[in-house]
DNA sequence: GTCTATATCATGATAGAC
DNA sequence: GTCTATCATGATATAGAC
């Protein structure tokens, strides 16, 4: 949905329409000038606000990272139990993958490698530290088995994460919050002490 | 390790330096130059074998999927019990990680949509299925609880997956291998009737 | 079957008027 | 800050000799 003449925020408008562009046809299918006419702004105003195309998708990315960590954060605000937060985190993973897929896959599923040379990989972005934090603590406290905490918020939340893949990749047919219920039990047997 | 003049088998050793080349670089950062330079053939050898760049990514794709069914074949061939079946394929796929680890990578992390149009997502290939079906005569034995087979799988395997991500990403420092029993244990127990 | 040389084209990025 | 017009590069794919 190309925006037709004058677009508020511009900046903001070229970033919705590069999420759009680079999860449907891939970053490298998706050329500049896609992107302004699909935002409805020019080439020149696009190099204008941003360095160059990586540049667009390393703010894409930073913005999407900075949103999830503030969602875990409020997470973790409301919730005490190592075992609540898990669950509470891993109901919202689902519901965004479904109300934002394209947020989900672009954090997820994209090869940021290929593009964005100088970012760490999603695994090891903050939020996923964030989890295998929340995990550790769980084992101070006794709800977790005492295990490399790793490999631990691996198989708490590797189901799920498989999951919203298998969601994003259209293999799965069935909303993911109505599968929460079945993935969790699966889930906190794997760690739960 | 590019071939100085003649080579043996053009056609495996374009695919060879491809596999490489698209794992280190990416499929779009890749040029059908840079393959022939590493491949040790000309441009005209390599478009006299493939039909385009696109089909050099899915002959190897469609290899490496053929290779992966011969050895869950195997595996389903030498054991008998859908827990000894399960572990055996874990192990395996961890040796592959280390041993092969751009096959690997190429087969499970690659974008294919991305360049392969035509193909399915790595989910709904034939080594995934074969995977899921395992788990499902599990159920019909009593070993594996009884729900949803497709989360059933993922909750299986989804701990290890991921696992195998992190390790091609090198986020995780350990050999797979011996992560093993950890992992087993905490996927067993999701999904164990 | 293999090679070199080349056609063709799209893309990322810039210049410079308004 | 936004726009149009344009450049320069490097890619895929082909032609045609050997």
């Amino acid at each position: 949905m190309p925006r037709k003449h004058r677009v508020a925020d511009p900046r903001e408008q070229v970033l919705a329409s590069a999420l759009r562009l680079f999860t449907r046809r891939g970053y490298f299918n998706t050329s500049v000038h896609d992107i302004a006419r699909h935002a409805g702004v020019s080439i020149g105003s696009i190099y204008h606000h941003f360095r160059d195309k990586e540049d667009i998708a390393r703010s894409l990315y930073a913005g999407l990272l900075a949103q999830m960590v503030e969602r875990i954060e409020a997470i973790q605000a409301r919730h005490r139990t190592t075992r609540a937060r898990c669950y509470a985190l891993m109901e919202a993973l689902f519901e965004i993958t479904e109300e934002e897929p394209e947020a989900m896959e672009f954090m997820l599923y994209a090869k940021h490698r290929e593009f964005l040379p100088s970012a760490t990989p999603v695994c090891s972005s903050k939020p996923f530290a964030m989890m295998r934090e929340m995990v550790r603590e769980g084992m101070e406290r006794g709800e977790v088995r005492s295990m490399d905490p790793m490999i631990a918020s691996t198989c708490l939340f590797g189901g799920a994460m498989r999951l919203i893949m298998a969601r994003l990749d259209r293999v799965l047919r069935e909303p993911l919050p109505s599968q929460l219920e079945a993935v969790w039990v699966c889930s906190w047997r794997a760690v739960a002490a």
